[in-house]
DNA sequence: AAATTCTCCTGAAGGC
DNA sequence: TGCCTTCAGGAGAATT
């Protein structure tokens, strides 16, 4: 599933190859995404050059001359640059054609969007509301504090939530909670500037070696040459619950947050401060492991 | 307002 | 084998 890490890797796929490149044609097969493929992206990117291929949080944005593209891999999209004659299959959605090759979106489960957008992007309704993006120096641990004052809610949550900072999805909100130690339910507001940088720190620590691993494959997700993420044989606690934390060898908990799976080791991962936690967590009961790949 | 729940979708996996 | 149910999850929308 994609997060920031696959939406990276896609875009040092997809941008060598279609730079400065003009869309000869574009083939819609299918308008239902999360929101409708409008017909007028038809007219609008012909014969348009790509002037820039550009990442903001999750969202993958084409730059050209009129307008942009916003393009969101949802749950399970991908990009990827095959040969002009490629034969489209079931969930092959939109192809965008250039001289040697075709860009083409694939999403099974529709949760992506394909849109037009024309102004400055980043006051689109999408984007305008979005938060810090991880691997810069505006995220730290300072920063991180200060937007946690007054809020009431799970650190896990907080640290998914686009508004505080972009491209946390699941995975790896589980991965840094782990790597800095602190227990996913804590609530975000008793976080002391220490616990904060150990998080920072974490955060950016996961997301750039998932980055050089290329990201993350659990089902299908995989780069723009079609070539899988090796970033499972890296993950310490998703989709390990019941299994041996690598820490302290002891069995690692998993219950759900936010309607989320959660996984994380509960006596390398203690909450300190009181009030002990916060966001309502279901146990699941009898879980197994059920990582794949 | 902030927090929480619902919703979209398909494929995989489990139960019987 | 096969049909049925359940689940996964990004993030906007709806609800509390």
């Amino acid at each position: 599933m994609p997060e920031l890490p696959e939406v990276e890797t896609t875009l040092r796929g997809i941008q060598p190859k279609i730079l400065h490149q003009v869309i000869q044609g574009i083939t819609i097969r299918h308008t239902q995404l999360r929101w409708p493929v409008t017909p007028k992206i038809k007219s609008k990117t012909l014969n348009q050059v790509i002037q820039a291929v550009e990442r903001r949080g999750k969202y993958l944005l084409l730059r050209l001359k009129n307008g942009t593209l916003l393009i969101h891999l949802g749950m399970s999209g991908k990009l990827r640059i095959l040969p002009k004659d490629t034969p489209a299959q079931k969930h092959d959605h939109i192809d965008l054609i250039f001289s040697h090759d075709i860009l083409r979106f694939t999403d099974p489960r529709r949760f992506g969007a394909f849109l037009w957008v024309e102004g400055d992007p980043s006051q689109h309704m999408l984007l305008k509301r979005l938060g810090v993006e991880p691997l810069t120096t505006a995220f730290n641990g300072r920063y991180l504090k200060q937007q946690a004052q007054r809020r009431v809610l799970a650190v896990k949550l907080f640290i998914m939530d686009n508004q505080v900072v972009v491209g946390v999805g699941n995975i790896y909100a589980n991965e840094a909670l782990f790597l800095a130690k602190i227990h996913p339910q804590t609530s975000v507001s008793s976080l002391d500037l220490a616990e904060c940088n150990r998080l920072a720190r974490a955060i950016k620590q996961v997301l750039r070696s998932a980055i050089r691993a290329g990201g993350t494959t659990l089902r299908d997700f995989s780069d723009s040459q079609g070539n899988p993420g090796y970033f499972s044989q890296d993950l310490q606690v998703y989709g390990r619950q019941n299994l041996p934390c690598f820490n302290c060898a002891r069995p690692l908990a998993l219950i759900k947050l936010g309607q989320r799976a959660t996984v994380f080791c509960p006596s390398c991962q203690v909450i300190t401060a009181s009030p002990p936690s916060y966001s309502k967590a279901v146990h699941v009961r009898n879980a197994k492991s059920n990582i794949s790949n």
